[in-house]
DNA sequence: ATTACTTTGTGCCATTTTCCACAAAGTATG
DNA sequence: CATACTTTGTGGAAAATGGCACAAAGTAAT
């Protein structure tokens, strides 16, 4: 019986796109078949670990043989809802903000950025990419229209508190925050956070000790 | 030999930058003296946590009243190793390569990139911003002239293993990548990967039940 | 069919991480 | 200076996470 049993553990969920990505790898290569133990090796870590994640969705693999490419693949996808399209608005067009408008990675996994804001009358207007920036103004009523569910904030520090309110006062509840700051968002809100800034401070602990 | 005492865990370096982002705030925001709760109402997290993150390195507290704000932020600079300037050096300057050249958020924390390089001969001899593309071949000299110690990967997958091997061979013990794949390093080398496409796969879990 | 391998899924133990709760030490106020 | 607060630093309990190791189930080869 399905009694949605235990509660999955973040840290399993953001390890299961890693496996994702391995397997996209492994069917471009056109491997049928793999093994936790490959998988790992793969990934530099343990097969248990990988056995164990998967395990809290179901039993995909196979005694003696291993784990069908494609299907694990499909599974995890549907998973982690890869099986459709995700609609994202930027907020934010000022260096960063383009950067991420012309990145390619998010278009190639079926994630589409469809509107950006900006809250400086000076950018609104204009025309970056294919489309042209819109006021804060007009954030509910696009967001709606376009059926939009994932906010990118890319503005300055001081105006990304704000900025996140003003997503979450209309229905976004994913985040993905650029800006230096720990965004204060409800428990139903998710945030994941991206700052190359604060993995170079961590990393520096270790580098000093070489030096 | 320093017995190095209990080695600390690597979740809690991972969390000093925060300490020292909320830190910086503070005194620009001229506060004097900040309390674990207070820290960690800011950061949205227990005061505990905080309280136990820090005693891996002192006592820099005072009872009764909390943390001296600059006296705090100036051990964990310290700490962290960032009194001192960094150099790195980026390998590849497609059009992400491009948008890292150009974000000033490393030289506000003192990490500076001081050369650029890319595999591809149609790139060597381009300026961008201030320097020009370099080809593979000068990456041995260049690390060591200009003192170099991370190297930002910014490269196609493909490509991204290959590279951090050059960087690593060439003495670089720290790697910020940019690159969807899991590098495969020795255990002495810090890599730091940022992967935006990773974080939304995991955030989209949590939507899809929303839906 | 038998024997020797391989590999999964998971019970259970070990390790890691979080945080409660409290003594000790400081502050504020009358 | 006494009383009422506040806050740190930390021992240790509790919770979360990781991974060993093994039965069960498959494959391969003769």
């Amino acid at each position: 019986m399905s009694m949605d049993s235990v509660e999955v553990p973040e840290v399993v969920v953001l390890r299961l796109p890693l496996y994702v990505r391995a397997l996209s790898q492994l069917m471009s290569e056109s491997t049928d078949v793999v093994s936790s133990q490959q998988l790992g090796s793969l990934l530099q870590m343990t097969p248990a670990q990988i056995r164990k994640d998967l395990s809290y969705f179901g039993r995909f693999g196979k005694q003696g043989r291993g784990y069908d490419v494609r299907f694990l693949l499909h599974e995890l996808q549907e998973i982690l809802g890869l099986d459709r399209e995700w609609r994202a608005c930027l907020v934010g067009v000022g260096r960063l903000g383009r950067a991420i408008i012309n990145y390619p990675g998010f278009y190639r996994e079926n994630f589409r950025i469809v509107a950006a804001f900006d809250g400086d009358r000076a950018q609104v207007g204009n025309t970056i990419g294919e489309f042209n920036v819109q006021p804060m103004s007009e954030l509910t009523e696009t967001v709606i229209d376009k059926k939009i569910s994932i906010g990118i904030v890319a503005v300055p520090a001081q105006q990304a508190q704000n900025v996140i309110d003003i997503l979450i006062d209309n229905d976004i509840k994913g985040i993905l925050n650029y800006a230096p700051v720990a965004a204060k968002v409800p428990m139903n809100i998710v945030v994941r956070n991206i700052d190359p800034v604060l993995s170079l401070q961590s990393m520096t602990f270790y580098l000093r000790e070489l030096e």
